[in-house]
DNA sequence: CAGCAACTATAGCCAGGTCAATATTCCCCG
DNA sequence: CGGGGAATATTGACCTGGCTATAGTTGCTG
């Protein structure tokens, strides 16, 4: 019965249990400068955009949303004042988010910290050469498993510069 | 403004990055067998405990959701004939989760696929020393990051053998 | 043994997200 | 042109899970 010992279980246990240990401990930073998870990637990945913009859909593939939700969080977060909306001259049916002075703002109030528990809980944890080691790992297993190879993924996946989430 | 080129901040891309491409790769093989990833993992939690049973609060505590959680969770499963309750005979204040031949099978029908799953996608990908490696990387953040030691975690965690997830 | 605190499961309500449907706009091809 | 199909954002219906209140049970303690 025992088929939950096999190597790749324990080390798929691992993988778990070290993203949900980072991923609560993140969200409950986030927490204490009222965002979400996923409010503060929006945030990360408009800042890091080119005119501090990008469509909805764009931002819908860069993230683990849905188009409609993206519509939702942009919904709070305009309401919050940490973006607005801008209509796409060149194409009327797009829309532009756009990070606000006070989202940027708030995003660096939280940038500090985080990088901080990086440190703490990840990267001081490991001696270089072990942190090579994981990273070379991962990105085999990156690479090999990379979506579009694969039925039952809908991305699109072509050129996407799909950058390494930065946190969340 | 680069911050989020960090050494850091790669590896945890990578690892978020796999993490999902495995979950959802996990999801959609559940979904062929009608089930979705915690139905999984109490199926995987009550196959292996000894009676083929869990209290509530116990379930709970193994998987990420909290009792009310569990309890709507049961709620759907024994409605598709995957467990039972039972009445604690000891404690009229619990009551167990017992997986019924249904639930058995249903369990036996998934598992060969997600294990092939975890050998084309993860363990297959890597040679021996690097999946050595990779795990070792990882326990060692997951022990010093260990939940007890840190604020903004409310998890009992006291001896608690939380065993590495089998999958989800 | 009476009362009180802790524990257990559940129900109500809410936040947040997906899916399907919709309206608008764009683009290509006849 | 111009009509049909693809793309885009939004909305509504629904699902899921967390938090909190609640009710029942247990066991300790004075």
């Amino acid at each position: 019965m025992n088929v939950f010992d096999a190597p790749g279980i324990t080390a798929i246990g691992l993988l778990y249990e070290v993203h949900a240990a980072l991923s609560t401990r993140f969200a409950a930073q986030f927490e204490e400068h009222k965002l979400s998870t996923v409010e503060f990637e929006v945030l990360t990945r408009l800042a890091r955009s080119p005119q501090h913009q990008l469509r909805m859909t764009d931002l819908a593939a860069q993230t683990t949303l849905s188009t409609s939700g993206v519509t939702r969080v942009i919904d709070r977060m305009e309401r919050d004042g940490l973006v607005t909306r801008r209509a796409c001259p060149s194409d009327r049916r797009s829309s532009f988010a756009v990070i606000t002075a006070a989202g940027l703002q708030r995003l660096n109030e939280v940038l500090p910290g985080h990088l901080r528990i990086i440190e703490e809980w990840f990267t001081g944890q490991l001696d270089p050469e072990s942190l090579q080691a994981l990273v070379g790992a991962l990105r085999q297993v990156r690479d090999a498993v990379h979506p579009c190879a694969t039925a039952g993924s809908d991305s699109k996946c072509d050129d996407e510069t799909k950058e390494p989430e930065p946190a969340a």
